[in-house]
DNA sequence: TCGGCAAGTGGGAAAAAGTGGGAGAGCGTG
DNA sequence: CACGCTCTCCCACTTTTTCCCACTTGCCGA
């Protein structure tokens, strides 16, 4: 399980470091082996491969000539690259997906159990703060799983 | 399994490099051998041959008195087009498939699992922006399937 | 407080891939 | 039958990418 926040940089090659808590993790895991893709949040999503692959098979399963489907093999499928760690814990980020999180030079890094999320610094202390503030939501109905949840 | 979002472009005569990090799956699968066709979408859709092959069988197999499947048939048989790599891992595109896809210079080569999806680059951005900041699409019903899918 | 070690950071060089042009062969036309 | 045009295949140059090495910074222990 992945979780904590981190503070990372983005260097000039668009190279990202992963803290070094969780290199052990990962190469355990994956050798290093990673998928990023995008997420509807605009953040990017960082699973060790194999995970990755769990969900793919089942996204590839989805109907074909289902709209919502296809928009959702499009986006997580469409956008999963394979990036490896170098010698030095880095991924490098392709450009298309660093472009799409508006990823600058300081970001961060979100564990999210399986996976990471990644997002542009800025926006993420802007949708924390937004989700803290946000009474609303409330008039949204609670899924079964959650009226349930004890925290 | 083919996955990710490329950046390529078609050089003056209407070739497209398939992207470095495809072509030894390319070239072990179907020995550069490839089908290009279109998608409702207006985009292209590149197969490896033998997967193509298998669609086309199921295609093929519909009942020949529905509508909906001669439409299909017509668009996706009958726009089939062969084609292969050349020595530098490019194909070249077919004018009328070119047309169709409205393909200029700049095009987008998105990993769909078992093949690619070629759309130009302007159309690509705009589609997937609205599928990001969509969120009706709740007019269709969401499928079984998808109710409790967990990324 | 100073020294040593480990991790972060950045830069550079070699190799591989992208790009474009040119020549040859085949086909169509006059 | 001959000429010309187009399509295809191949070669060379430029650009990008990837890998590796060295320097700096920060932290921990003595």
């Amino acid at each position: 399980m992945f979780r904590g926040v981190n503070n990372v940089k983005l260097d000039a090659k668009g190279r990202m470091a992963i803290p070094t808590r969780y290199r052990e993790r990962v190469q355990d895991r994956c050798g290093g082996q990673l998928v990023v893709t995008v997420d509807r949040d605009h953040c990017l999503l960082l699973y060790p491969l194999p995970d990755w692959e769990e969900i793919e098979r089942k996204l590839v399963k989805l109907p074909s000539f289902n709209v919502q489907a296809r928009r959702l093999q499009r986006l997580l499928v469409g956008h999963a690259t394979e990036v490896e760690m170098d010698s030095h814990g880095r991924v490098l980020l392709p450009p298309p997906l660093r472009e799409f999180a508006a990823l600058d030079k300081s970001a961060v890094m979100i564990g999210q159990g399986n996976k990471f999320e990644i997002w542009d610094e800025e926006s993420w202390n802007a949708r924390r703060d937004g989700w803290l503030a946000d009474d609303d939501g409330q008039d949204a109905p609670l899924p079964a799983e959650l009226e349930s949840l004890s925290l």
